[in-house]
DNA sequence: CATGAATGAGCGTTCATTCAT
DNA sequence: GATGAATGAACGCTCATTCAT
């Protein structure tokens, strides 16, 4: 009779995730007190434990929730069959919606999944790692072979330069910026894909799927 | 600018502050406990303090000692009077040189200076951040004005952009792996400045500094 | 001795009451936890309180419940007038029925009563038990005197060695066991009148007042 | 190199261990607060956490030593070949001498085994439980069959009337009382052996294997 | 230089209890 | 009568730090 209350008065566990995970970002899951959390919620922390287990289960469902909502994505994507270097191109574009969508949940994955991946509740983050760098540097295999990146990447290195560079946005982008998430998206791939130097032959800088060629002002 | 017993025995000083390094970057700052770093130092947990202020003044000396270091490499590199272009490849490959060197440092910068800024302690990280963001930018501006660097680019992002993924980095550098920082930062700048898709016209790949055209192994 | 609800839906109470008892006996009163009671009867820790003003008055209820209606057993025998033996047997016998009748209770009254008694609202238990006291003490010396009992009797502590046998009958008796409480108490009382050892020149063995000789099948 | 702290300071950690058993024996284990242990001891509640890893771990080691010794001294009595009436004199007059010595950790047995067997960590307490068990049904049948105890004896029940009996002592007895452990077991052999009731024919009350026949004052 | 033992603040968590609905 | 959500005090425990030896 006891239920894990997963399922009672979801509205208000959302709000407190939202704080909780708010606060894990800024200040780091283990320097978060849940008595902070609960001050941020305008609560007692004893109070916390009414909607969740645990501190950790709170992660958990920050974390999970994140997850599942990113390899949505994801799949919609690959279900697309889209050619190596337009994959890598909804890819980023995709990612960093999820930022804008789910910052504070990045920011949290990225500082704390390296020491959370080995708990066995956690398992599904070194899971997710490992679908993500298959599809990473699948991807750009695929793209090596049908030339269309270059053949000298080492794409054990290009993945994991991806994979940061697109991640750490987290760490400063803010969703009321100048920029929304498919601008940024699309100066990044303009980076990432032709460089930042000057290169003679190259013409067309409209590399994004989304893009329009100049900087374009929020849609909100 | 901990105080306490600087001069004293400077090498059992040495030692110590690495070991804390180490546990510090594998574990995080708040999650390391002194005892685990006298544990790992073969002493205990009190007997630190006969070295030390405290835990902080441990963080505070390896982080002092880091951007000294890596100040000093940028400074020389600065001295050189090099165009933007070489400019930022020598800075990167600097940069990789620093990740090689003090590995555990520049992990703990990464992962503890933004919730260490703004304590007065620490004001220098700030003012480090600063100096580095002036670097990056200025160097940028320049390579755009001497048409070297696309004009398009936004240098801000861009600065964003390369800061955040040479440092992540040390996050899986291990100096034991099969490039060295001068391969790392070879191949790091080819996909920077000149991208990883294939750009009709582009002809030259070998744009590191230290490159010879072909991966290189570690000349240790 | 609570008063709050007591007449308001009397046989609710009961069964809550009865609830609350099996619980406590099994986990003792301090480790059970309201919600842990609320839970076995179907509703919530809170709507508990809507029946009783506290735990603690539960623990008082099934208490004092118990020891009214023991009570009025052992003044029943009392009025009967018997001689010290037949004395010691009744008392017995009814002890075991009441074990059977309140096993919870009793065991409840075991584990708790030594730290309840001091405090006011529990008054009654240290009254309880010096007239228990006196009632069996009182018995044996009347024994003693009448040369029924040994005189060599230390009757404190025959009175320790009695009360206490009764009664931690309660940790292992099952109310739908093999015996019932007056087969329990025939053997029981004919260890303790007659002891365990073959002693010359005793015949007869069937010194419980229910006896009929054999152990017997209950009559339930 | 962090050890279990074991055998560090043994003297220290037993005046722990003591003041501890007192405590747990007076309230409960679960009722008894580090804090009020500590106090007890005279230092603040996390200072005990130098000596022991938990709350519990001291009570496993209150028991496991109380359980140890008492064993011994079984295993002793055992090992001298006594017929079933002797081994059963030499066990309980063994048991009130380890009442004597610990009764604390004898009275938080009592209490406590109950709900802390199951409890992988305290399997040692139904162990024993299974031992003492064998040991004295094993000794009573040997009795009846030899014809030195009834015939008719339930030695099932005889054997919890005997262990609760000796054991709840722990309850009440009083190592400063007026009678040592040897003069107890003595009176409660008597009573066990050839009953409270005078029996005609019965000739000896000598029973006791210490014993002298009149009640002896106590030898310290 | 290092140890052994302690401090004291704070942490995550539990739980009896309250109360508006 | 019962629920859902909260309170607040206390609990077991951790840990940076201190200090006499």
């Amino acid at each position: 009779m006891a239920k894990s209350r997963v399922n009672a008065a979801p509205e208000r566990r959302r709000e407190l995730l939202d704080v909780a995970a708010e606060v894990f970002a800024a200040h780091g899951y283990n320097a978060t007190t849940v008595r902070r959390i609960a001050d941020e919620a305008g609560m007692l922390a004893g109070s916390l434990y009414y909607h969740f287990d645990s501190k950790e289960s709170m992660l958990d469902e920050i974390l999970s929730a994140f997850l599942n909502e990113l390899w949505a994505g994801y799949d919609a994507v690959l279900a697309a069959g889209l050619g190596p270097r337009e994959t890598v191109e909804a890819l980023v574009t995709e990612s960093f919606r999820e930022i804008d969508r789910h910052r504070a949940a990045v920011a949290i994955y990225q500082k704390e999944s390296p020491h959370l991946a080995g708990q066995p509740r956690f398992g599904y983050l070194d899971e997710s790692r490992r679908r993500f760098e298959e599809l990473w540097t699948g991807t750009l295999e695929r793209g090596v072979a049908a030339g269309v990146f270059r053949a000298d990447l080492d794409t054990g290195l290009a993945y994991r330069f991806l994979r940061d560079t697109v991640w750490v946005a987290a760490s400063w982008y803010r969703p009321d910026g100048r920029y929304g998430p498919e601008e940024i998206a699309r100066q990044f791939l303009s980076m990432v894909l032709d460089g930042i130097a000057v290169s003679t032959g190259t013409v067309g800088t409209d590399t994004a799927g989304t893009g329009t060629g100049t900087p374009s002002p929020r849609p909100r």
